[in-house]
RNA sequence: GGGCGGAUAGCUCAAUCGGCGAGAGCACUUGCCUUACACGCAAGGGGUUCCGAGUUCGAGUCUCGGUCCGCCCA
């Protein structure tokens, strides 16, 4: 539960935030199932604290317990989503033993029931001896065990020194053998065929059957047969008109049929049953042998392969259904590759097994008649039997699979069998988010009871997410104590940190190997938000504000080059989100957005406001600054808000307060209530422009590497510094020239002088970017030796590097296959490299 | 036994159609309590992309073989 909620939970309160602020009418409704099985073993080991059973309280009593208990406890999972700050329909809060959801149960049974995809029947069907429940295939559990493959030999009835080897994993079923097996063409036994075996200790006549079934490769290629506990068996037993002897009960125990060891329990009688055959001499040998066992899911004991009546599902009508819908595309999986999980599954299916041997559930409205046993499916107890006229009926004891009322969830939630309007506006759904892990029990199932009975699928999108794991890769397990309390987490990072965390580390289709520092990462952002946000809206506070400038001015969008960036910047990420949120992928969209936010508003936006805001003496430049502050802030926390709806929906009121009027000459007003009604931020291609990127992007370097050249110069940060910069053309002198405060600012210096292929002052260590130099005066300060190993380095590093790039560049084949984009990268890199290196080689000249 | 997924920096993970000088967060080193943020700022170090062959102008990415780990099914 744990793990589903950590996982689902984000994604899917992320795109429902989204969709809703794109303006589609979205629907989240809350619930739980009823977890028949769990829940009653629960209460009943709550009442053997009590020292009672069930069968004392009785039925109704006992039922009255566990709605105690879930009314106690069953809030859990629902309170857990509410700290988590969704954004639920509260008021639609449906649960499987609803009255509504309960009657689509009904429904559905007697629909199919009626279509004759329901059937009663004697098989043989996976049994917990300790749940005292029928389970379905898929909720049996296969785990390798080391046991052993025991040969025992039957002697034949005509020859008491004559005997047949069988091989077997499970010695104690040979009390139920009704034959021995081989297959028809094992040239071993053909002449076999038809005689008759006489059974260790019971001494029971048993013949000789052929059947191709048998594998001649297992053991000796003859195999006991035992109807009535293993499927494969009972098959063979119906082919060839064996009989069934039930050996073990239903509480795991060996019947009357076991002769002397009745009572005993299966596990015991293997231990004893085993000392008998080799007193007798009838065990041949042991081996070791790795097989698989079937284990509940539930309680992890050893499932019995049980003959008894059951209801079931006929699957296979159903199932071609719902692998047609994922076959024209109906139904789509992301990543896709779990369509073929989802349909290799239906395409193997057995019928359904749907009757559960427990209390807590929905009981099967199946009703006999007491006098000649006439069964009625119907809505309620007939009053009499149109056989023979009697008004004696009994009600089926079972209740039904769990999931057979989860089926139903997509459509019994919005009023099904009832036509109501939420059943016509939301059904079908769009987007189902879960954990690989109940494709089959629950995804598959949904979408055969989606088509059978609404003739549409439920959903059309799929999106399987990673399973959340502990930090060694195990799964969380009550049981193993490695969960992780969401409530707890959140108490300690906060909701929106939990969520973005989770969102960042929630890759599509890979497993997610969760720690409680993790959510380090989401709680750093949220705070860098907060901070940026405090920050942002202190400067646009005209009226309480640290610049000089208080006075409402009209920048007569007088933006600066660093205001069209970050507006540019921002456009690309917002496009660059609301790709990936169409395309499920939302750790990318998180990722993109953190950087944006954290690596250009605030390294570089902020910073460069910082002190422009000071100056009063253009006001002009001021409201330009406050206008391109309050859009990004604005835009930003729009597209933050389905990823941390608290902290951005806090911002979001603060800032409107502040700036009213929204920001002028942005593209989008502040014209919600509030963010969660708010409008997503459209992607405006005008405001994206890549050249002006591009320049901004070699100011940086130019930036960093002054930054760089002053520590490792060790040179104070506050020490008087400036720098000569060499441009290789009037372009590049321009650009510095234009951004020369931005460049003092970003890189603490005091003077900046540029010119065309500038003279190298002496004593300065310079570095290149491009094809531009940087000197830096450093009088007194210049260790040579040191600056010379440093550009001896770069002289290396460089010249591997066009190594690299021109031996791409003398291949023709290279030339006449790669695009041509990328061979003009390529050639264009080369220039700047050869360049950079005569530079570093200049330099490296003038120091000897 | 069959199917699927994974192996990339010390750790956890990215890398879209094959174009990459392989990125990020954490951890690490160095310097900073710079008036939003030390949950921070700045700079830096760190890689045989599991191994081997092949296809290609070009391979983390495609093909084949192998090793190890995980999951599902029988």
């Amino acid at each position: 539960m744990l793990t589903l909620i950590l996982a689902h939970f984000p994604l899917l309160a992320t795109l429902i935030r989204w969709r809703r602020m794109q303006g589609f009418n979205t629907l989240w409704m809350p619930g739980t199932d009823h977890a028949g099985i769990a829940t009653q073993n629960v209460v009943e080991k709550q009442l053997a604290k009590e020292k009672l059973h069930r069968w004392e309280l009785g039925r109704d009593k006992f039922i009255e317990r566990v709605w105690e208990w879930k009314k106690e406890y069953g809030g859990q999972i629902t309170n857990q989503l509410r700290r988590l700050g969704s954004s639920l329909d509260w008021e639609r809060e449906r649960f499987t033993m609803d009255g509504g959801l309960s009657d689509a149960v009904l429904e559905t049974f007697i629909n199919l029931y009626d279509k004759g995809l329901i059937y009663k029947g004697k098989y043989i069907i996976n049994w917990c001896p300790r749940c005292g429940t029928a389970l379905a295939d898929d909720e049996v559990e296969h785990e390798e065990h080391e046991g052993h493959l025991w040969y025992l030999q039957y002697t034949f009835k005509d020859d008491q020194h004559e005997y047949i080897t069988v091989a077997t994993t499970r010695p104690e079923t040979m009390l139920g053998d009704t034959a021995v097996a081989v297959n028809p063409d094992d040239q071993r036994y053909k002449h076999l065929i038809g005689r008759k075996l006489i059974l260790p200790i019971l001494g029971r006549e048993i013949p000789i059957i052929a059947d191709p079934w048998v594998d001649s490769e297992f053991g000796t290629g003859a195999v006991k047969v035992t109807p009535a506990h293993d499927p494969n068996d009972f098959e063979m037993g119906k082919r060839h008109d064996l009989d069934t002897i039930t050996v073990i009960d239903e509480d795991g125990n060996m019947t009357a049929e076991a002769g002397e060891f009745e009572g005993m329990d299966r596990f015991e009688c293997r231990e004893a049953l085993i000392e008998e055959m080799k007193e007798h001499e009838d065990l041949e040998s042991v081996e070791p042998h790795v097989h698989s066992v079937g284990h509940c899911y539930r309680c992890s004991v050893v499932v019995e392969p049980y003959l008894s009546d059951q209801w079931f599902v006929k699957m296979q009508p159903l199932a071609r259904k719902a692998i047609d819908a994922t076959d024209d595309g109906r139904v789509n999986f992301h990543p896709q590759r779990w369509t073929g999980f989802y349909k290799s599954w239906l395409e193997n299916v057995r019928d359904w097994c749907i009757s559960r041997q427990i209390w807590w559930g929905h009981r099967l409205p199946v009703y006999y008649c007491q006098e000649c046993d006439h069964t009625v499916v119907a809505r309620k107890m007939p009053e009499n039997c149109e056989k023979c006229n009697s008004g004696e009926f009994q009600q089926d004891e079972d209740v039904l699979d769990t999931w057979f009322s989860s089926a139903l969830w997509p459509f019994s939630t919005l009023g099904w069998p009832e036509e109501t309007e939420e059943l016509k506006r939301y059904y079908p759904t769009n987007t189902l988010i879960t954990d690989r892990g109940i494709i089959y029990f629950w995804v598959a199932r949904m979408v055969m009871m989606g088509l059978e009975l609404r003739g549409e699928a439920p959903f059309s999108d799929v999106m399987i997410h990673g399973t959340i794991l502990d930090e060694r890769g195990r799964k969380m397990s009550k049981s193993l104590g490695n969960g992780i309390d969401p409530i707890e987490m959140i108490e300690k990072y906060g909701a929106d940190a939990v969520r973005f965390s989770l969102i960042m580390l929630t890759t599509e289709g890979q497993d997610v190997k969760l720690s409680e520092s993790k959510f380090e990462m989401g709680r750093n952002f949220a705070n860098k938000v907060w901070n940026a946000s405090r920050f942002t809206l202190m400067n646009l506070d005209i009226n309480n504000s640290d610049s000089c400038a208080t006075e409402e001015e009209d920048s007569g969008q007088k933006r600066r080059f660093e205001d069209r960036w970050i507006l540019s910047r921002l456009h690309s990420a917002t496009g660059e989100i609301t790709d990936y949120l169409d395309d499920f992928r939302l750790n990318e969209a998180a990722q993109v957005l953190y950087d944006f936010f954290w690596h250009d508003f605030c390294d570089w936006y902020l910073e460069a406001c910082k002190t422009r805001m000071q100056d009063e003496d253009d006001l002009k430049d001021i409201a330009a600054a406050r206008e391109t502050l309050a859009s990004v802030l604005d835009a930003s926390l729009r597209l933050m808000h389905p990823f941390v709806p608290f902290l951005s929906e806090v911002l979001w009121q603060q800032l409107k307060e502040i700036a009213p009027d929204g920001a002028p000459g942005a593209a989008e007003k502040i014209n919600a209530d509030a963010l969660i009604v708010a409008d997503w931020p459209k992607y405006n291609e005008k405001l994206k422009d890549i050249n002006l990127e591009e320049d901004m992007h070699f100011l940086q370097q130019i930036i960093s590497t002054a930054r760089r050249l002053r520590k490792e110069k060790g040179t104070a940060e506050n020490a008087q510094l400036n720098i000569v910069i060499s441009a290789p053309d009037q372009e590049i002198k321009a650009l510095i020239e234009d951004h020369k405060p931005f460049l003092a600012k970003m890189a603490f210096l005091d003077d900046i002088e540029c010119d065309i292929q500038a003279k190298k002052p002496s004593h300065s260590a310079t570095s290149v970017v491009d094809t531009t130099e940087i000197f830096f005066r450093l009088e007194g300060l210049i260790d040579l030796e040191k600056e010379k190993e440093r550009l001896e380095e770069q002289r290396l590093d460089v010249t591997d590097h066009i190594g690299k790039v021109e031996k791409q560049l003398d291949n023709p084949d290279f030339l006449a296959n790669a695009p041509d984009e990328v061979v003009r990268r390529q050639k264009k890199r080369s220039r700047e490299l050869r360049s950079k290196l005569e530079k570093i080689i200049q330099n490296l000249a003038d120091i000897e």
